[in-house]
DNA sequence: CTAGGTGCTAGACCGTGGTCTAGGTCAACG
DNA sequence: CGTTGACCTAGACCACGGTCTAGCACCTAG
């Protein structure tokens, strides 16, 4: 699969995708055809939506890396890639907390101005 | 009140404090003691609080600065301001859903490798 | 008197995560 | 044959959100 096919497929473009590689985030060697071109197993596609996920959710480029070096490496590290993985669980909580934290913030807003607009109330909500 | 004692009392740091002035981020104009210090008013922290909790949720530094702008411009601007506001809600809601993909993944993936270290079974979860 | 702590401004610097460009190779189309 | 389009590398460039420095002023304590 080309590069272009799996820019296409993962929604990253074709430069991230490189950069990617570059940056080590390809668990499994990246192939070339005879003419250097990047080739792309079904394999890696999936892998990559997973980075794609990582890096959405707040993983740094560095510990997706990281992991994707463990995984290479094989087996015998599955307690660090565990480890890894519960370090960002708990990130992704911490967010999710920030996230509903400031939604009740902007409920509560959205609630007043609504209240100020249909009543015509006065005094500024904020 | 100090600026030091802001950066205290909002988690920010003074140097983040200066930016956020300079990208006006405050409603209300910050007051100057008579050697040019700046003084801060408890309302001033409020609303710093809540610009923190809009940045921990991602939102830009030019949105709060455009929203610190329609309020510091006084009534009359309520529509524009709820819509800015219901713009991050629905910015929040997108990640919230990210995240929870993400989390999936790796709740299964945890299981997945918990599993393996305790069972020592073969083949790599991933 | 002096040292330490706090504050000021202006502007340099930095990490992160990309994006874009230059300059080149190749294959297919018309 | 020329052009178009996909790909390559190396490296420049960018936005964002800060952080830090230089050089200065002031106050307080020792």
């Amino acid at each position: 699969m080309s590069i272009g096919e799996v820019a296409r497929r993962t929604g990253l473009s074709v430069h991230a995708l490189r950069l990617y590689e570059r940056e080590g985030l390809l668990a499994g060697e990246v192939r070339r055809d005879e003419k250097g071109r990047r080739l792309y197993s079904e394999w890696d596609v999936e892998w990559l939506t997973n980075c794609v996920k990582f890096r959405s959710s707040g993983m740094p480029l560095a510990t997706i890396s990281r992991l994707a070096q463990l995984v290479r490496e094989g087996t015998g590290n599955e307690a660090e890639r565990l480890e890894l993985l519960r370090g960002h669980q708990l990130h992704i909580e911490e967010q999710l907390a920030k996230l509903h934290a400031c939604l009740d913030l902007i409920n509560n807003k959205v609630a007043a101005y609504q209240r100020h607009l249909a009543v015509g109330a006065s005094g500024d909500p904020w």
